[in-house]
RNA sequence: UCCUGCUUAGCUCAGUUGGUUAGAGCAUCUGACUGUUAAUCAGAGGGUCGCUGGUUCAAGUCCAGCAGCAGGAGCCA
């Protein structure tokens, strides 16, 4: 029976909803335009309701809301108490110019519908502060704060500016599997992909697990990198780059660790490591200029918030530059760039060095740097982003192509204030015979890489590639402390919530 | 995973050397006001003090274990 009700309702109203959609304006459009009286219909959420007569009203478009006036009188108190924080509404009114302080124009409501009901006795957000780690724990409602919405709009504009950037260099874009059986470093947590039952998995004859009996013949996981995969489309198409999702089962528990992560990785034929730097330091400048140019009005509310929170914390936690002017600052200089042996040089020369102030000493040269060194030398020393390159051998992994001086491999990290290491990459070995003797001291299976060792086999070329943390770029540009700030969902160990 | 810290109202937090009925601001509700900008003013409701156990005449406060969260470290992007 209700069927049948709804059968014959429903098409109607999807006709007159669908014109209804068609004809309202966006808010951020709205804001542009001249007030003089036209009619316009828009939609979205009420922030705050003041006076019983004006609503400020926010569609996700920007995060300057719309005051729409209510004629006193016009609407009964039971209508009138309806309009509460997150209601959703549809508005029809004129456009006028506002005679209140704050905004140029406003809308006169004509009518005023309510699309759905938010029960303010329990709807959590209030017109007011709340903690990034209280707005966590809902994060379905967090996208409607000014904060998030700031985030996340800025957020879209780098993912769209890679895909440009990258577009108009005539790139490719590769999509490499999320289902991998092979582990590019060589090292880290993997999250298994399996259809085997939790009981009863099936045994080879040794105890162990007949992976044969699997999906997929054999086993595997989801993907640490599509890099390996990258350079072989790379040694066709000559420039590809990959923008997916990346997940990594590691125990970390730090404001920049996800287990779900996006990363973006770019692979070039006929480049050498000066080349892959040039790239992506030229990469990074571009993707901040877009939304430096198209989301200002976000990023200074960003900065502004930013400074607000630094006044609470003691004058040595500051970060002392404005956000706006650090972005700046990136667009108007070139990166540091020094080899490892130089870094060595500065650190072990520093005065904190001297003065025993790391917690990790220098011990000289092949020593790995901790995340001390990388920030005294980004935050202190340089006071700017620092390309390092050419790293000892020992410390890297398999696939990097080893320099003349039979010590370093062509590998180089970029690494921010603040974040730390942004960008991760190298010249990769092209030479069939330095890959092969790498992967035997490193223990690396060749049968698991027929393929990757084929590219080496048939029209090998110089190639080179990077990995690009596409959240930390978000954290860098938005200056969020905790990178499950800027992921809409974020999954960390222990948390897989929404 | 390791180290440190935190957990009190819907949210943010105060709570003295352990002491009788646990407070504030905001939010919510009721009323007033009406060109407001996180509106304002008056009033009201709202608490298993993270959980479990212990010490004590007495525990929000001291001790232990557990959980959750945060910051730092490692691993990395």
């Amino acid at each position: 029976m209700r069927l049948r009700i709804s059968c014959r309702i429903v098409p109607l109203r999807l006709f007159l909803r669908f014109n209804m959609f068609n004809k309202r304006v966006k808010i951020k459009e709205l804001l542009t335009w001249e007030p003089g009286n036209q009619e316009v219909t828009i939609m979205g959420w009420v922030r705050t309701f003041r006076n019983n007569q004006f609503i400020a009203v926010n569609d996700g478009s920007t995060n300057t809301n719309l005051q729409v006036l209510l004629e006193l009188g016009k609407y009964d108190d039971d209508f009138l108490k309806r309009i509460t924080t997150s209601a959703a509404l549809k508005i029809t009114g004129t456009v006028i110019p506002s005679p209140g302080k704050g905004q140029k124009l406003e809308l006169k409501a004509t009518s005023v519908e309510i699309l759905g009901d938010s029960d303010p006795e329990k709807y959590p957000l209030q017109p007011k502060k709340h903690s990034l780690e209280f707005l966590r724990e809902i994060a379905h409602l967090r996208f409607r704060t000014n904060t998030f919405g700031s985030v996340f709009r800025v957020r879209h504009a780098l993912a769209y500016a890679i895909h440009k950037f990258f577009n108009d260099k005539g790139f490719l874009y590769l999509h490499t599997p999320i289902i991998s059986a092979s582990d590019a470093e060589g090292a880290g947590e993997l999250f298994r992909v399996t259809t085997l039952p939790f009981e009863n998995f099936p045994k080879n004859e040794d105890g162990t697990v007949n992976f044969k009996e699997d999906f997929f013949g054999r086993s595997t996981n989801l993907t640490v990198s599509g890099q390996l995969e990258g350079e072989l489309a790379a040694t066709a198409f000559s420039d590809i780059y990959t923008f997916g999702p990346t997940f990594r089962a590691e125990n970390s528990n730090t404001a920049r660790h996800l287990a779900e992560f996006w990363m973006i990785e770019p692979e070039m034929a006929f480049y050498d490591l000066e080349d892959n730097m040039n790239l992506a330091e030229e990469f990074i400048r571009y993707i901040i200029q877009h939304a430096m140019d198209h989301n200002r009005e976000d990023l200074e509310f960003l900065a502004q918030r930013l400074e607000d929170e630094e006044k609470q914390l003691p004058q040595d936690k500051r970060s002392g530059m404005n956000l706006m002017d650090k972005l700046e600052f990136i667009l108007k200089n070139s990166f540091e760039r020094i080899s490892y042996s130089e870094a060595i040089e500065i650190l072990k020369e520093s005065n904190h060095n001297k003065k025993k102030k790391f917690q990790f000493p220098i011990s000289g040269w092949g020593m790995d740097l901790q995340s001390e060194h990388e920030r005294y030398l980004v935050e202190k020393h340089f006071k700017k982003p620092v390309i390092l390159n050419n790293y000892p051998k020992e410390i890297k992994a398999f696939y990097m192509r080893q320099n003349d001086d039979g010590k370093t491999v062509a590998a180089m990290d970029i690494l921010v204030p603040g974040i730390g290491e942004i960008v991760g990459g190298s010249q990769r070995e092209e030479r069939l015979d330095k890959l092969e003797q790498r992967m035997k001291d490193m223990h690396i299976p060749e049968k698991d890489l027929w393929w990757y060792l084929d590219i080496r086999r048939y029209g090998t070329v110089p190639h080179s590639g990077f990995g690009l943390g596409f959240e930390r770029m978000v954290q860098f540009v938005t200056g969020m402390t905790n990178i499950r700030d800027v992921i809409a969902f974020p999954r960390t160990p222990g948390n897989a919530e929404f």
